[in-house]
DNA sequence: ATCATGTTGTACAGATATTGTATAAGGAAG
DNA sequence: CTTCCTTATACAATATCTGTACAACATGAT
């Protein structure tokens, strides 16, 4: 999993890159990369036949990782001991992602004790404040418009915990903490919309990627309401896609009178709709008005619904207000939980 | 001068180009083309039956490959297995871009002509109604929701064709075509959404990658005006990308106050504001106040650019209409084609 | 405080590699 | 005949390699 979904990064996984480069990159001192790898063995680069080095991806990534530690105030002396329990922790988190992927081949096939593995797997959540650190470091990163390491940061979170998790409990959290930020204060909207199109271009490719690879069922994932919504509705079909369906999104601006016609040429096994967080209820104009027009929304699902032959899943924030009226056949609500969600949605799609 | 033009054409009809013609359109000593087949077997072009080597297309995009590895430093020695590398990789994170990157190599070599070179480059486009046949191939692919198709062709059209070529004569068209298709037939809607979403994460992962990988000074991207011109913009900020610039997306919904806070923030180069085609205008509300609006808008842009202490770029629609207001010191007007915007951007940025 | 020792970035020197270009001698194109 | 292209060899300017050394500074013991 972290091979397929997190090569987004590595453009070339062998060393290509002469010290000049890296030392461009990295602003180290290629006299100073030499002894560092002499002295302390913090990297081990290939070599050309006649004993050039050629640094890989991988390696300038050290050599980043290398300098945020000495900006922490590490001596260079002990950032190879530092690094060492680093990449212990990364070999760890590598096993446990791969055996989430291992569940994620289980789960559109044949797959008894679901629930024992979900759970199991989104207990083993190894977070704690763990996340508030992270969200301080991604506010940082966001803050001074650092897109390298904004990088390196989901980098090294894409690849250290499972999607649904992170997607929960960091993503969303910030993302909406650098809304609210930007609701409050103005001049820091650039902020917000920084790191917006950070996560609309980061998992927007492995969305695609994901969902050319995958082979599982097809979902058609849309929004109604905030059209800023795209980003959120990635993040939410983020487990989705872990779990191996493919997910094609389609954002926030299709009428329903498209849907049909939409669906039918798609190809899709279910649809999901999900409506945003109604943020800062968008239009100011009504106030009772957003409330008729959603329930006039609910009744346009309903008859959307109605009128399809496949499975359609609402979700989002609607859910839990008109969730009473809800009990069509095929019209299916889809809790806040992100294992109950896929719970529900495997359970209904492996009845077809 | 005749001769030459002579040579050209024709031999650019059938696809085949002489040494020197090559050695103009890349940028690279004639001399240093054979160096590089002789030594690292870089390419291998076809015979006459004397033996002079026939350049094709191919070739050329080879070459271009090349250059686009250079600029990322590799070095010449390693090109050979790092293209290797990349053909292996039928990877989404590795499209690779070809366009020049001639600007590196002049300033090493002596090299007068850049502009020719430019020019040069975009009339060779090698395109007639080759267009019309991608545009229908890609339209089916849209009409089926035929994802795997439609990252197959972008994946040969991207690896055959300089990304600038690309977006304006055939993705810009064909996105236009959906959108008009979608607004006369309701029910059609899906396939411009389809496609619109399509091409965010397509092209966003490509920008996310571009500008971590590239050295090039800094231009934020921002647009104003429709909410739905992510994707336009980018494709806009296409041939900024292909020639090393870092572009920063923004989109399209800062306010104007937060501008100065953002860009001092971000340590930018340069800002481009980027008007997206007036569409469907939007809101049918007002049509005089459209007009109003955008002249506020001019206003406010003015005012940012008289506050920044960097070059301020507008480009799109708006900058025909108002075209004789500016003549702001740091505010500058794009046309419509890309060859003179990146004249225009890299002359104003190399003076700083 | 003093002296010894360790750390760390950088410098120097001599050897080898890399790489763009130059030259020479001859064939090909017009 | 002149200009361009071919191959092969050569060359010069950098880059990089290794190993040793040094200076500035920190640490620590006497």
């Amino acid at each position: 999993m972290k091979e397929n979904l997190d090569n987004l990064l590595p453009a070339s996984e062998e060393g290509f890159y002469p010290i000049r480069t890296v030392s461009e990159v990295t602003g180290v001192n290629a006299i100073t990369l030499r002894a560092w790898e002499r002295r302390y063995g913090l990297f081990k680069p290939e070599r050309t036949p006649k004993g050039h080095r050629l640094y890989s991806q991988q390696d300038i990534l050290r050599i980043q990782q290398v300098l945020q530690l000495l900006e922490k105030g590490v001596s260079i002396g002990r950032v190879s001991n530092a690094l060492k329990n680093e990449t212990e922790l990364e070999d760890l988190a590598d096993i446990t992602m791969q055996s989430n992927s291992g569940k994620t081949l289980n789960k559109n096939s044949h797959n008894k004790n679901n629930d024992n593995e979900l759970t199991k797997q989104f207990k083993e959540a190894p977070s704690e404040d763990q996340w508030k650190t992270y969200s301080e470091k991604l506010l940082d990163a966001v803050n001074s418009y650092d897109l390298e390491q904004l990088e390196r940061l989901h980098h090294e979170i894409f690849s250290l915990y499972p999607l649904e998790i992170i997607s929960r409990s960091l993503l969303r959290p910030v993302l909406t903490d650098l809304r609210n930020q930007a609701e409050q204060l103005q001049s820091l909207s650039g902020n917000y919309h920084f790191y917006w199109q950070f996560l609309q271009q980061r998992i927007g490719g492995l969305f695609l990627k994901s969902t050319l690879q995958n082979r599982g069922k097809k979902i058609l994932l849309m929004a109604y309401g905030d059209s800023k919504a795209n980003v959120e509705l990635m993040l939410f079909g983020l487990p989705l896609l872990t779990h191996g369906y493919r997910v094609v999104v389609l954002g926030s601006d299709i009428p329903f009178d498209a849907i049909p016609m939409t669906l039918s040429r798609a190809g899709s096994d279910a649809l999901i709709i999900y409506s945003a967080a109604p943020v800062s209820q968008a239009s100011p104009e009504s106030d009772q008005g957003g409330s008729t027009q959603t329930t006039e929304m609910m009744v346009s699902i309903k008859a959307v619904a109605d009128s399809l032959k496949m499975p359609v899943f609402i979700a989002g924030e609607h859910s839990e207000a008109e969730s009473k009226e809800l009990d069509e056949t095929n019209l299916v609500q889809l809790t806040d939980s992100a294992i109950e969600q896929l719970k529900v949605i495997d359970a209904t799609l492996s009845k077809e």
